[in-house]
RNA sequence: GGGGGUGUGGUGUAGCGGCCUAACAUAUUGCCCUGUCAAGGCAAAGACCGCGGGUUCGAAUCCCGUCAUCCCCGCCA
């Protein structure tokens, strides 16, 4: 080894040792007799101090070195003199006074800091990705990914689960996302397609009498990107047999509880986690993912808006539709011209989610003056008692009134929520908020395509009761499915399967395929289902949207060492790249003229 | 497929029709400096303002196109 001790781990009690630190050039002080250099790794940064009087050699190295240039330094550890302590270090009561310096290897300017944190644009990172992974943060989000890894290897391992290896080249399947295509070689004109989850292999293994099987597993899919969406990511992939929802969920429950407790340094809200129905989820959140950090519920009082004033709330409630009051604390603690401002920002915010307008109330900030906003006067005394009442309102509080079909009223209840808590600051970083979201429906009417569409997917379970519903009311079945959801990301999600031939197909023909085609796509798991498949069931996580939610970053390149951009290339190594001709006649492909991008163009 | 933001020395920003011969900080280079740790002092070098076109007497600034990137909607069983 070229060194002894990291650059982080020297403290007082090694004083009078020798030792040999090995790592890059952090910082450089040169006072001209004496040169400090802060050497770091990825343990810490230590303080090397060269002294030309005593050792001239080792200075002449000193002033030569820049920023990341590559050192192996020699030399004594010793208490820093009194009064030169850096309580900032870890290692800042002592230092290290070089004997023997060597240059192990240069390095060019970098084209950013990388020992002081500053924001800079993510395509130059990208170019450069492995000078940012040399950042301090970067090497920490790493590290914490690689910690949760380990976490769930050995916490799984530790309840018999095995890790299994499902193929990546896979075949393409009529339903889902969009897939990579992977063409052939041996066999002309067709295609692998890239696999988006192990999900059909994982059920194979349960066939197989595995019990219980998960994988650290590669997904792909070829759609558009967002912040929390790569085209390849990682899945913790998990699969048990002879188990129940149930079953699944408190395993998994307990798994991320002691994961979050041991590894994210992370609050836990909810312990146990917080339950919701889907339709709870939704009425009072308008989402299947609700950040659960902060209230503002929308509270239904469909009673109260058929009994007022407000024509718009009366003639909806006839019509079936509902009527919410979201409560929003201290938001009408502003003046009168900067609230109406506030309100029609929002208003504009709510129109976009589909719905026609906005009421609102605010409740003055002294109890003694009349309640103001447009819909005030629509509400009798008893009514606004009523309203106070069921909200919880307080003084300064505003009341906002949303009224629409229930898809509007989901839409706007949840823009508003993610809106209002971004600008409140409401979303406390430290806190992670699970939820468990379940009872979704099976299936849901496709109006575009006039068929019903599986919420999950199409190997998830009916509630067993619910099956009676088949035919006569498909809508009314409800899944076996359950989501896991943490500070308004949906973090895992899974079923328990349905593991008969006959219902499989049952549930094939009822979302429209086709029985031959079905039967051509999903055969071998129809055959394997005849052969004596265990009830079984499992859960996929997002594991990047964990780590990110871990590492309390923004987006899920933070914590992925090499991501991709939102057009899916790879800045640094310049992928997707043209293929030699040579290569695409192999695989029997021949790529069409106008659709080729002019290589001169951009830089 | 659609909507929006951003693009100015290596980096981060300012400038948003003429005062721009483009400013500031930092990094870089040279010199000085033996207790610094955001080291300090002095000096120097460094930008055809993403690219192309247009409007204008005049464009970093306004308009159109284009490229890249980021955010959002659609999409993601």
């Amino acid at each position: 080894m070229l060194k002894t001790h990291t650059c982080g781990e020297l403290r007082l009690e090694n004083a009078g040792q020798t030792v040999t630190l090995a790592g890059w050039v952090n910082r450089r002080r040169d006072q001209g007799g004496l040169i400090f250099i802060d050497l770091r790794d990825r343990w810490g940064v230590t303080q090397v101090v060269i002294d030309q009087a005593s050792n001239p050699d080792a200075h002449q190295i000193a002033s030569d070195s820049r920023s990341e240039f590559v050192l192996q330094v020699t030399g004594l550890v010793r208490r820093r003199p009194e009064g030169t302590d850096n309580p900032e270090l870890e290692t800042g009561l002592v230092e290290v006074v070089a004997d023997k310096i060597s240059q192990l290897n240069a390095s060019k300017t970098p084209p950013f800091y990388i020992h002081k944190e500053e924001k800079i644009e993510e395509v130059r990172r990208m170019e450069y990705r492995y000078l940012d992974l040399r950042r301090p943060r970067m090497q920490q989000n790493i590290i914490l990914r690689h910690r949760t890894m380990k976490f769930i290897r050995d916490y799984l391992d530790a309840q018999r689960f095995i890790e299994i290896e499902t193929p990546i080249l896979f075949k393409t399947t009529p339903e889902g996302a969009r897939e990579f295509l992977v063409p052939s070689r041996y066999h002309a004109g067709k295609f692998y397609a890239l696999a988006q989850s192990p999900q059909q292999f994982k059920q194979l293994l349960m066939v197989s009498g595995y019990e219980r099987y998960f994988q650290i597993a590669r997904c792909f899919r070829d759609e558009d990107l967002r912040g929390e969406r790569q085209p390849e990511f990682t899945q913790l992939d998990l699969e048990m047999s002879f188990v129940e929802r149930e079953d699944v969920m408190s395993l998994i429950e307990a798994l991320m509880t002691d994961l979050v407790e041991k590894v994210s340094g992370k609050q836990l809200l909810f312990k146990p986690f917080k339950r919701l129905t889907f339709r709870e989820a939704m009425e009072s959140y308008g989402s299947d993912k609700p950040d659960l950090r902060y209230g503002l519920e929308a509270i239904d009082i469909s009673d109260l808006g058929g009994k007022c004033a407000f024509p718009v709330l009366v003639s909806n409630v006839a019509e079936g539709k509902p009527v919410k009051v979201m409560r929003v604390p201290g938001a009408a603690k502003v003046s009168g011209t900067l609230l109406r401002k506030q309100a029609a920002d929002l208003e504009t915010l709510a129109r976009g989610a589909g719905a026609k307008g906005l009421a609102y109330i605010a409740l003055p900030e002294n109890e003694a003056e009349e309640v103001k906003g447009p819909a005030a006067k629509y509400f009798t005394v008893e009514q606004k008692m009523e309203l106070i009442q069921r909200t919880g309102a307080q003084p300064g509080d505003l009341l906002l009134f949303i009224s629409d079909t229930r898809k509007v009223v989901y839409a706007v209840t949840d823009i508003l929520r993610r809106t209002l808590a971004a600008q409140m600051n409401l979303g406390d970083p430290n806190i992670l908020a699970f939820c468990w979201v379940y009872d979704f429906p099976l299936v849901e009417w496709n109006e575009d395509e006039k068929r019903w569409d599986p919420s999950h997917h199409l190997f998830t379970a009916p509630v067993w009761d619910d099956i009676q519903y088949m035919d006569s009311d498909p809508g009314r079945m409800r899944g076996q499915q359950y989501d896991l959801a943490c500070n308004g990301y949906e973090v895992a999600g899974g079923s328990i399967r349905i593991h008969k031939a006959d219902l499989q197909e049952r549930i094939l023909k009822l979302i429209g395929q086709d029985l031959e085609h079905a039967r051509k796509m999903f055969g071998h798991l129809l055959e394997a289902f005849t052969y004596g498949v265990p009830p079984h069931g499992g859960i996929a996580w997002g594991l990047d949207r964990l780590v990110m939610l871990f590492a309390g970053e923004p987006n899920i390149r933070e914590v992925i060492a090499f991501p991709k951009t939102q057009t899916g290339a790879d800045i640094m190594v310049n992928a997707p790249s043209p293929a030699a001709a040579k290569q695409l006649a192999e695989v029997h492909i021949s790529v069409v003229e106008e659709d080729i991008e002019d290589e001169e163009k951009g830089s």
